[in-house]
DNA sequence: CTGGGTCTCGTACACCGTACAAGGGCTCTC
DNA sequence: GAGAGCCCTTGTACGGTGTACGAGACCCAG
């Protein structure tokens, strides 16, 4: 029974995990219930994008009216905040533990993250801006701090390391799963949008001198293969780097 | 006068960059213009935030109707576009140049791009979700790739370097000015909401052994001083971290 | 039979992006 | 001077959005 006049109360809420209420139980006719929603939400978001998800059209999905939602959540945005900790969910965490070493964990809680936003083109523009402290992402923070404890790193460093791994991976799977997002919505391979991405500037005269320079880098891109087998290259080559460093600092401070 | 019926033509036009079409005189009696409109949107986006951005209220600010600015700019999506290329264009890039080797340049590039997203909370969503092939990015982009391009490493390990930096720092600079703007629209310090996003799972018993595995690296942070000290503190150490992996990967490849 | 809680729905409000057509004012041509 | 035609601005309208509010429908306890 938390009403417009208990919400107002805490106005400004910063995310559904700092409310204390519990979830509501949900035995109602409609066979409601906020895990139900949430599933239906992630579908729909999956299909459709973030855009055009909204509170009628996922009511419509669950045979509901719009308002129904509202006895389970308090806005949208809370739909979206348990969908997106319903993600983290996704990423195995004991397959992590299987991983040999702290690269090894590393690596591969940096792939399962990658893949996870790539999967879910609409989650890395909400990751970015909720923020993150449902169970499931605090889990998966906690694999990575584990990780990142192991590097035999200073203690002043490992909040420094944790961002340099996993700020990069939220970068690189955002920017991956945009570019898919948008060939997709442009009716294109991610190769032809590629290319005509790169043809804004390659056409533009005032450009000539810089397409100059990067002609050799893209020219590599395109004879190394599709740009599917690129993200996985660069991203690659990029935890290299990365465990690198970590192992550099690491012997600076032994 | 490229109506509706011209633009239908182009569907799904995925970036305004990749339009032909020169932009609008504007010597209009309300003395609009595509610059002007430009501005006035940074300046709104920049006090009342992307969500309650409209063109409505941007027209308002500029004493006209919604439906004027369409004689300029075809969609919303256009404006923020725009507003997101000229973002870039504050990166002094003449200050780059200025610093000492491939290391300083990427530091002072690194460093600018940060602090070009947290001047302006709504950037990241947006640079995570366009292209960024507009001039001013673009010529951002190949100051970058000249950088890295000094770094020594092999060519197949450009792209990916590329990307460990700068995925890196959109990254970073994402979390931080995502933090610091639902900081200030719940009306507190960063300390304070900091303090606030702890407690949602330090006072959770589920998570009390976690919070045992996090208290040092938490100790260790709040004995080192504000929230704001920290964000400079960590990225600097990332920096660091990264640059030494790429001098790695570079000796190992000589 | 009568509450009162649990759940669903209908209606309504304010706001959004933008399509469309109707102008006003200017300049250029006859 | 009259008219045509373009540049720019506006009014109105459509189909959406999130969600506040109040009215019910159902069920179970007293």
């Amino acid at each position: 029974m938390v009403k417009a006049a208990d919400r107002a109360k805490n106005p400004a809420r910063s995310s559904v995990w700092l409310e204390k209420r519990a979830a509501r139980a949900g035995g109602g006719p409609a066979g409601l219930d906020r895990d139900r929603i949430v599933a239906a939400s992630i579908r729909m978001l999956d299909e459709e994008g973030l855009a055009k998800f909204s509170m009628r059209r996922l009511a419509a999905e669950l045979n509901v009216t719009a308002m129904s939602l509202y006895w389970y959540v308090d806005t949208k945005d809370d739909i979206i905040e348990f969908a997106l900790d319903a993600l983290y969910g996704e990423i195995d965490l004991a397959a992590v533990d299987a991983a040999g070493g702290w690269q090894g964990r590393i690596r591969a809680l940096a792939l399962a993250f990658r893949r996870m936003l790539v999967r879910h083109a609409w989650a890395s523009p909400c990751a970015g801006s909720y923020l993150n402290i449902g169970p499931n992402a605090i889990a998966v923070g906690t694999k990575i701090q584990e990780a990142i404890r192991d590097t035999g790193l200073p203690l002043h460093g490992l909040p420094g390391a944790m961002s340099a791994v996993f700020q990069f991976v939220y970068g690189y799977g955002t920017l991956e799963s945009q570019f898919g997002r948008r060939a997709a919505e442009a009716g294109m391979s991610q190769d032809d949008f590629f290319t005509e991405a790169v043809s804004a500037f390659r056409d533009d005269p005032e450009f000539a001198v810089q397409v100059a320079d990067m002609k050799e880098i893209l020219d590599e891109r395109v004879s190394h293969g599709s740009v599917s087998d690129i993200w996985e290259r660069d991203f690659a080559y990029a935890l290299d780097i990365l465990i690198a460093g970590i192992e550099v600092m690491a012997a600076r401070t032994e």
